[in-house]
DNA sequence: GTTTGACCAGATTTCGTATTTGGTCATACG
DNA sequence: CGTATGACCAAATACGAAATCTGGTCAAAC
């Protein structure tokens, strides 16, 4: 009934039920009446913000990636320093942790995440490998990354990393990921005037990144 | 009824057997009849090597493990140069990646190993994490080790990043994880020297290690 | 003394039934 | 009229009892 502002309000209010119960219970476990009911709206309704069950849960992990990168670029505003790779995986590092959505996601942790999984990594991964090449080949052009390899396979020496950090029980400390990374693919000497100088358009990379995933999510408001 | 020696060798082909089907048919399909017939024995006769079931499959993954650790001690004895961190991590890598039943191991492939995963790792770890450790303590003394974190620490991040290598799908190159590991643990400069010096200490260390699970091994045999 | 396979209790699989659930849409509502 | 809803249905899932299989033992065979 309310105009169009408080579908937006409403599609949120879906998708924080969704995530509760996801978290608590797990996909498998968590059904479309427990979230309709969980956000106080009908079962229909739910399906007027998205077309069946998958596209759901799966809006809620965009979401929270989503957020994530917001963090990202907000840190990197306050800080351009964090635009170095090895600062920079400290921040998303921690900030992955801190959400146990994303942590399951990229833990690959089938408990809670089931059958989402595979369909996840196909939606996500792509656009955002994509966008994290060109920002290694940005520290790359500012001798702020190693330049005896290139970018790409830099990118999957650095993925590798980045799961195996993120798959540890526990996980290491966030410094220690810091350290590996900057030892792993930094040069012997980071530039913090050229770190200064990139920052902005780093931060409009993932930016753009980002805007892919929140016109998607949009779609549903 | 042949007396001892012919004992380990039936012991072996049932080893066989078992690492055969344990890799066709994974270890939730893969019964004690399946194995003893394939091997040419009565099932009870399995029974005479090994208690049960699980110390059965157990054993399929030491020995592997055992033979892999050999492989590296060999390589150490042909080429003191493989003392080197980066170097003994190659080797090793590309050791696992050819043994379809570590890399299960490593990689947490449960569909291959299922509930005997928790186990092995509880029964190999403790002890060849130990060993890795002093080895590392070993490279420190002889700044073959970056010296700016204790060998404990960096032995956790060491863990991370092999394990990020063996579950990524496909598998980096072999040379990918020798240069980062070379990059992210080792010093700007590694003396030729003092790797030639250490190398017959760090075989040692690793038979001495490797012994115990042969021993083990042997039992029942 | 060694090996074996028949044997059995307990685990696992099967398969038919009961229940639940994803998704639709005619109806109610504002 | 346009939006929200929950009764409704087919399909999926959960359940449970019966049938089958399997780990482990041990008396008999060798």
């Amino acid at each position: 009934m309310p105009p169009a502002e408080d579908r937006a309000e409403r599609a949120e209010r879906i998708l924080d039920a969704a995530a509760e119960l996801l978290l608590r219970a797990g996909y498998r476990r968590t059904t479309i009446e427990d979230v309709a009911e969980r956000a106080d709206v009908g079962k229909g309704t739910v399906y007027l913000h998205w077309k069946n069950r998958e596209e759901l849960f799966l809006a809620v992990l965009l979401r929270e990636s989503v957020r994530s990168l917001e963090d990202l670029v907000a840190a990197l505003e306050a800080d351009p320093l964090a635009a170095r790779l090895s600062r920079l995986t400290e921040i998303q590092y921690t900030n992955v942790l801190g959400r146990p959505l994303l942590r399951a996601g990229y833990a690959d942790d089938a408990g809670t995440l089931g059958k989402l999984l595979p369909k996840l990594h196909a939606k996500l991964d792509p656009r955002h490998d994509e966008a994290f090449v060109e920002y290694l080949e940005l520290l790359a052009a500012n001798d702020l990354l190693r330049a005896d390899r290139p970018a790409r396979e830099l990118a999957v020496a650095y993925q590798a990393v980045l799961h195996g950090f993120l798959v540890g029980a526990p996980p290491p400390e966030p410094a220690l990921i810091a350290d590996t990374v900057a030892h792993a693919f930094e040069p012997a000497a980071v530039s913090t005037m050229r770190l200064r100088a990139i920052a902005p358009r780093v931060g409009r990379l993932f930016t753009e990144s980002v805007a892919l995933d929140r016109k998607q999510l949009e779609r549903a408001y």
